[in-house]
DNA sequence: CAGTTTCATGACAGTTGTGTGACAAAACCC
DNA sequence: GGGTTTTGTCACACAACTGTCATGAAACTG
């Protein structure tokens, strides 16, 4: 069953796409405030956001931005105003469509099955990875090494799942830099002072690393 | 560079959006039928691909349907039509996204580039190939003899994959700066140099080669 | 068998790739 | 709002790699 959360502050729009939501076989969540959708869908995640872009208090851009940081659930906008100025900022902010009000539910619908089909070749339920004495938890948020936790950052995490969810794969340092930064292009040496970084905190030795390995050339994989 | 293949029968527009897109930083390639646009998408693939619903011939439709039969590339439907029926027909067939024209350069550029954070699926896993006591493995970025790793650098491994790839077949030297370096001209005793140091490592009696072997006048190829 | 072409290899200098510490801006947290 | 953490940029140093060249060996050719 698919979770959709509509962050939406008019109660007779929200009521209206929840209903029709339910109505298509999905599972329908409301919240009024950007707060309030940051909040369940931080407690409870949604497989699908919506979001109106004007909401009192927070508004939508800046709930996409807080939402992204730390979700990389696909966010679909549902605004009043078709301008190409906002539109541009909202997908800049981190969202993955845009639609103008009134919405056709059939519409809205494929595109909902258009986004999960293409995110879901990203996310693989990888429960726990163990590499040695380096042990992930995705899930928890944790890093391991001989059974000690390591206090690690969201982008240094990010970068180690990225890895281990390829474990023994080399990943180049532009395929890192799409896939955990989400940047098209950009200076390749941010990738290497993160995987310095890393490498302080997961490696017994880090100026020998055993796992989290250099390919001169080519990239960095992580390995057992 | 990003490349975008432009399936468009109408010159006028097509041109337009070539111009718009190559101004925006984008490497940018047309086709006037759905068939053109098919074939140039599998000998020279782009990351994105924009087509027009109403094509002479195979029908927008039918385009995307083939296209998506073999290729992960995110699809953007650019059409007249804005119509709930055909939008949602097009995201079924697997279209990513829908923009009724006429279309801001600026949003489609930045659905484009949401549509590539969404990120591709890194390409299938290419299995290791085995040469006797000699491995390779693309993907892990290794070279193994007698499962005893062995460092190679980027240029040498390159090169083996490029042999490994057309294994049992010679090939030029011509062939070969071609393929590896890129180079259209160039001494070929570069070639030489390289295979050298490759045998120096990969051979167990690299005077006396036997899976990268030299064929006279020919060039070089690797067997089992 | 002498001459010619083709190939292997060692040395070397210039280039490139990577690790790292310092620093400023931004985000975060009371 | 002030202090702390995190992030991204930069510059430098060092190690690894690349391409060129010279030399000699090996394989063809007539």
């Amino acid at each position: 069953m698919t979770a959709v959360l509509v962050i939406e502050d008019d109660d007779r729009i929200r009521l209206a796409l929840l209903l029709a939501l339910e109505e298509e076989g999905y599972t329908a969540h409301g919240a009024a405030t950007a707060e309030e959708g940051l909040r369940r869908q931080r407690e409870n995640p949604a497989d699908n956001v919506l979001v109106d872009l004007m909401l009192p208090g927070l508004d939508g851009f800046e709930c996409i931005r807080q939402m992204r940081r730390d979700d990389d659930v696909p966010i679909v906008v549902v605004s009043a105003r078709d301008d190409t100025h906002d539109i541009v900022a909202a997908l800049e902010a981190g969202a993955d469509d845009y639609l103008v009000k009134p919405v056709a539910i059939k519409e809205l619908s494929a595109r909902l099955r258009a986004l999960r089909r293409r995110g879901r070749a990203l996310v693989a339920p990888v429960p726990a990875q163990v590499f040695g004495d380096l042990e992930i938890s995705p899930d928890a948020g944790e890093v391991r090494r001989a059974g000690q936790r390591v206090a690690v950052t969201r982008t240094e995490f990010r970068l180690l799942c990225e890895l281990a969810e390829h474990a023994g794969r080399v990943l180049s340092r532009q395929q890192l830099l799409q896939r955990v930064w989400g940047y098209d292009t950009g200076d390749e040496r941010l990738v290497d002072v993160h995987v310095g970084r890393l490498r302080q905190k997961i490696e017994a030795d880090p100026a020998n690393p055993r796992h989290l390995v250099t390919l001169r050339g080519l990239g960095y994989k992580l390995q057992r």
